[in-house]
DNA sequence: CGGCTACTTGACATCTATCAACCGGGGTGG
DNA sequence: CCACCCCGGTTGATAGATGTCAAGTAGCCG
């Protein structure tokens, strides 16, 4: 999506974070890139980096047995890729698309989120998001038809990217129906046939990288209160 | 389950929190009981206060449109009832059976947190946790089948309970049946059919209030991989 | 232009939900 | 002390939703 290194100012500008602290970050951070479908770490990795996402979309996703796969989470510029506390990841994350992100010495960034209350307290309020999204999801997972699995899975998706790229008429679905599959606890197909009715009933319509919403806000949504 | 007001022991004491902070925080708490059904807080309500539990069972969770309801979690002795920085509780809380909470007003708690790194750290860590079952939980949601949710219910249930009260041949299931069903995503139906499967297989043997668990170690989990 | 991959569509199978009856224990009141 | 009732739980029959398997289409890249 947008080309200039949103990390920073998304997370940690805003608000509670003064010149020095944002100068002492800047100061760790290491800016990487990666292609579509690269994988910047793997569950059960030792931690040594932390990640924030500065561009592009990340897939957050655990392996399971008899090659399932739950996508956790899609992350979105001014997201860390994981809480930045554990030693190992407890879930992979690979490239939707072309991205970039900030790379930390865990360690360091560590050492010096102790020290700073502001973002510790920063920190604290983004796992305390995360927790909620979580939360909102699993309400969904539990509870949700098909068809409300979709529709909460394009409103809140339009929601996270209309707040960085303010305004385009078709909300944009870089990643696979594979992946909203997986996270949607659905099967592709299912995904597939659930667009194609929504579009028959003009509630959407399918372009090629996206989506137009038109009639949602109506639907009875199962989750997705947050905010 | 024990007794004993365990809720500082098992969250604050045994690792990183000194005497004094110990002290203040123990001034900060009053202890309040609940009756089994009663609630202790509502989904929207303004979070005056934290909870710590102490002991017993508490239920969390979120009502829908159309009567349904997701138990978002099982809070045992040593849990926060929720996150003590939001304003706003985002689910509910109630009694499963008698149990004692300790009370703090949340805006000395919150200010009282701030200033100290060590307990900010335990709640982070908390916070940590919290989002890590949250997540088990929603990939047991998107992939498990019946029996593989109530499975891993049960095993993750008994690895819970039993760091609390060590020993004893069953684990005790204090919540009703239609509980268990909306925390995994079931019909209450599905969930007595299960057990009684799992028990036509010597998987397991229901006892009134709980299940003894004998061949479970084996069963292809989809979740539950935390510690 | 050809081949690959993502996506769509169809027919059918399976699992869980739904609706409904029934069982059993604990508590209350006669 | 017994009987009844109520609530939680179990069991059965059936239906509906999603998964599964398979074929076919479309867009992209070499």
């Amino acid at each position: 999506m947008t080309r200039a290194s949103s990390f920073f100012p998304t997370l940690f500008c805003g608000e509670a974070c003064d010149a020095r602290e944002l100068a002492e970050l800047k100061r760790l951070t290491t800016p990487i890139r990666f292609e579509a479908g690269q994988t910047i770490f793997s569950e059960g990795d030792a931690a040594r980096s932390a990640f924030g996402l500065s561009h592009g979309v990340v897939r957050l996703y655990r392996l399971l047995p008899a090659g399932r796969r739950q996508v956790v989470a899609f992350a979105l510029p001014g997201d860390f890729l994981a809480i930045p506390l554990a030693d190992r990841f407890s879930f992979s994350a690979d490239a939707v698309g072309e991205l970039g992100v900030c790379r930390f010495p865990r360690e360091e960034l560590k050492r010096f989120i102790q020290t700073s209350p502001n973002v510790m307290r920063l920190l604290m309020d983004f796992a305390a998001r995360e927790l909620q999204l979580a939360q909102d999801q699993l309400t969904l997972l539990g509870n949700g038809s098909a068809e409300e699995r979709v529709v909460a899975f394009l409103v809140n998706w339009r929601r996270r990217v209309a707040r960085l790229t303010p305004i385009s008429q078709a909300v944009p679905l870089p990643m696979r129906r594979q992946d909203i599959a997986d996270f949607l606890g659905l099967k592709l197909e299912t995904v597939s046939r659930t667009f194609a009715k929504l579009e028959q009933r003009d509630v959407i319509r399918i372009v090629p990288h996206g989506a137009v919403l038109t009639g949602l806000e109506q639907t009875e949504l199962v989750a997705g209160s947050s905010e």
